[in-house]
DNA sequence: ATTACTTAGTGTAAAAAATACACACTATAT
DNA sequence: ATATAGTGTGTATTTTTTACACTAAGTAAT
């Protein structure tokens, strides 16, 4: 940071916690600074907002630059405002989260090329952020740990057909904690939000489970049933 | 709103959805603006964030010009930045609730005059409101109504002294829903966060109810122990 | 002192939900 | 044919939630 930068008043910026869930690993989506200030350090892939987009606007096109995607699951969490949180000026910044399908293929298109390089890295096994993104993520987190116990948010980031197995695997992934087999399936599956496919697994050298979709036509019928998890 | 307004940049500015609780009823601070634009209309307290302070601290500021209150619950629960939200330029607004105890004195000391009058207003009954304030409120009584539910907010609304019957219509009110007087009592002391008092209610002609407190502590030993009502 | 009035305070039974727990089945690979 | 690895299933127990109604205590009026 040894360059003199140029000082700015107040800015509105939008800051991205883009979850993918790879591997049996819950990952985000991070990216390589290549500006000061922080160049070359790890952060969450965030941008200014214009002066004529809306917030939301503004986080769905950063999302569709890093990746390619759009009508991706997003949502606003937190507004973070601390006087000094940027070295250059008063930057105010909205963050949101996103749950993306990585899905095995995992081939991003960025359009843009804002920053030098975008890689999926698992939570567990984050570097150092830039500026306050290690609270921006946490904070994150924390609210889809929260979140998945009573909405139903988990099937954003699996295939979109997928097994129990791995929706069990997911919620123990976010939940850092075992749930029992039986009784999840049970659960699951009487909140009668699952729809059993005429389908199985394929390409593995074992029995091959059954795949499921998520009814979002059902869940809207029972719209405000609020699911439990994690308990 | 037939005058000419200046135009101004990108700003930000807080709103708060400020909750009392007085005469078993649920109110909300609304201020009457007397600056164009909405001169006259009813809208939720709020300023422009100073350049050198973080957004929490402006939320506090706002409350205590309005108040003469420190130190109260507040919260930040979500951000509006539609680019035409405010007629006269870019303002994006993050929102706060705060509870505040009544307790019958309700003797508010504004030290600003920053608006013609501030009243409390029931939230069944709220006029039409500036800008977008209405959805505002909205989002932030539908995010009380959730946080009541497993967090202990609602002792930030009462008298520090309080009877049960006080506190279950309370929930009542911001539920929106009757809930049993027995079961009610039961689970609320089951959860061992009440402090019972040797004092009863005073003032009443009728038989005095035995006053509770809110025991912090043993709340901050159970941590995380999450409340569950509404149910 | 009696009575009427109003709210406080209490327990139990039934239903529903959550938990704990183990083994046989099936597909594949060798 | 055998080993392997994950799938799929049921029951008994405990805990939590729900539904429900009367007596006790204090005040006010006579």
């Amino acid at each position: 940071m040894g360059t003199i930068l140029p000082k700015f008043d107040s800015v509105f910026s939008i800051d991205c916690v883009i979850f993918g869930f790879d591997e049996g690993e819950l990952k985000i989506l991070l990216i390589e600074r290549n500006e000061e200030p922080f160049k070359n350090w790890w952060a969450l892939p965030g941008y200014i907002v214009e002066q004529d987009e809306s917030i939301d606007h503004a986080a769905e096109r950063i999302l569709y630059e890093l990746t390619g995607l759009r009508g991706i699951y997003m949502d606003q969490f937190y507004t973070f405002g601390d006087v000094n949180r940027h070295p250059q000026g008063r930057v105010i910044t909205v963050a949101y989260y996103a749950m993306i399908r990585l899905s095995g293929s995992k081939d991003l298109k960025p359009v843009s090329n804002y920053a030098s390089k975008a890689v999926w890295i698992p939570v567990n096994d984050l570097p150092k952020l830039a500026f306050d993104h290690e609270k921006i993520f946490s904070k994150g987190f924390e609210k889809i740990r929260h979140k998945i116990s009573y909405q139903p948010i988990a099937f954003e980031l699996l295939p979109e057909k997928f097994t129990l197995t791995q929706l069990q695997h997911l919620y123990e992934v976010i939940l850092n904690k075992k749930l029992d087999k039986r009784n999840f399936r049970k659960k699951m599956l009487n909140y009668g939000i699952l729809k059993e496919l005429d389908e199985k697994q394929k390409g593995v050298s074992y029995r091959a489970a059954k795949l499921y979709k998520f009814d979002k036509r059902k869940y809207a019928k029972l719209f405000q049933k609020e699911i439990t998890f994690g308990k």
